[in-house]
DNA sequence: ATTTTTATTTTGATTAATCAAAATTAATAT
DNA sequence: ATATTAATTTTGATTAATCAAAATAAAAAT
């Protein structure tokens, strides 16, 4: 009637596919997620997501080590990937079709990325140019080639003193994206790192032609950067 | 996580709520709703309807009277609305935004009517204009006064030779529509019965250039038209 | 007034997803 | 090598939503 006919997957297991996919990425790839890490990032008690992922081990989706933790398989990964596909492309939709903040589609595409048909995907990434970035610089999987690979030089990281253009914000919290915006920290910005203070855990940051702004390591580990070529 | 926090109806009371509230109006307002009919509507089993309208009436969203049938409460049809105005709203949408057909939009609203928040749909709606009916013709209830009347002159009972507007097509079918629309029977549509054949079960209509087409009983009550003032 | 038919309700089970708390295993520290 | 701590898995229950099939009630027909 509702959400999930024969062979769709339920919310429930595209959610636990995306966040593995999430994880795995996070953590380079080839490194197992552990279960409470998933249970935290799906929002469940550990056992309960030791329970899924056995019957989504079943299902061909993903590999599960006990004890160790869990890696998707091919067709988890083309799942996950169709998810985070509609994820991003239902949220660069919002900020430039209907003109809403980047700081709050995110929150609005998590329940959507579960809803929105092919046909409507389709139109939307039509409308949108067959675009290659979320607003937030966050990749977005083709349904074909479904690859995802990061550039992942983040601004705690990066050389002092060269041309840098921010290519993507590893954030979702709206205040921490609010907070960025008003510093011109978004993609395609040029910044430039003037400073760095070990002992103090920072970064300072002098972005267009704004005032230097500093960062403590963890919000600087935040915002991913390219040398300019 | 997902879908429902603490007082947010599940998907499946929505649907509940919204098959009522269309079978209410479909029969005028003050009958009770039978329990077959509902069941068949949300497409559950009758044992399955009863215990579902158990626990609405429990919770004072309908009133269920045994054997007999059940109506919305104020706060169901209030609820009721709200979905019928978030798919009323999306089915425009994606008609005018996203250029779909209409045959097919209503399929893709079942989904989405659930998943829309507030914000967004008043990005649509103002978007598109504060639009007061849907692709076919079906009104768009408000959020402040969520009244639904009908005009209710089908072509079926329509008076011959009377120059008519079409308003509204109350079926979702895409292959009914698809046809309607060949046949230029679309809200908007300037049309005139030109001939009746009781015995035939049928009606001869005749819409802005087009040629004549005739109609049975059954489709022409799905294609509601207003006298021209 | 019975019988038959139809609609509705009950009953007993099932499935997906979850939790709390106990049991187990592995890792870390002493 | 042992004890402590932390992560994971098991176990037993719960909730929402459903179905099939038996039981009941009301309506229609004889």
């Amino acid at each position: 009637m509702s959400n999930e006919n024969q062979g769709m997957p339920s919310v429930t297991v595209e959610n636990y596919l995306k966040q593995i996919c999430l994880e795995q990425v996070r953590r380079g790839g080839d490194e197992l997620v552990p279960m409470g890490r998933l249970a935290e990032a799906v929002g469940v008690t550990p056992g309960t997501a030791t329970t899924m992922v056995k019957s989504l081990a079943e299902a061909d989706l993903l590999r599960y080590a006990p004890r160790a933790g869990v890696e998707l398989t091919a067709s988890g990964r083309k799942l996950a990937h169709r998810v985070l596909r509609r994820h991003r492309l239902v949220e660069l939709f919002l900020v430039e079709v209907l003109n809403m903040d980047w700081s709050e589609v995110h929150a609005e595409a998590e329940e959507l990325e579960h809803t929105i048909s092919d046909k409507v995907l389709d139109r939307i990434d039509e409308l949108l140019g067959h675009p290659t970035a979320d607003p937030h610089g966050s990749p977005i999987p083709r349904p074909d080639q479904p690859l995802l690979r990061d550039t992942s030089l983040s601004l705690d990281a990066a050389p002092i003193d060269r041309p840098l253009t921010v290519v993507r914000i590893v954030d979702h919290d709206p205040d921490f994206l609010r907070f960025a915006e008003t510093h011109g920290l978004m993609p395609g910005a040029s910044t430039r790192v003037t400073e760095r203070q070990p002992h103090a855990d920072a970064v300072s940051v002098q972005t267009e032609d704004r005032p230097v702004v500093t960062l403590g390591s963890v919000a600087a580990a935040r915002v991913l950067v390219k040398d300019v070529e």
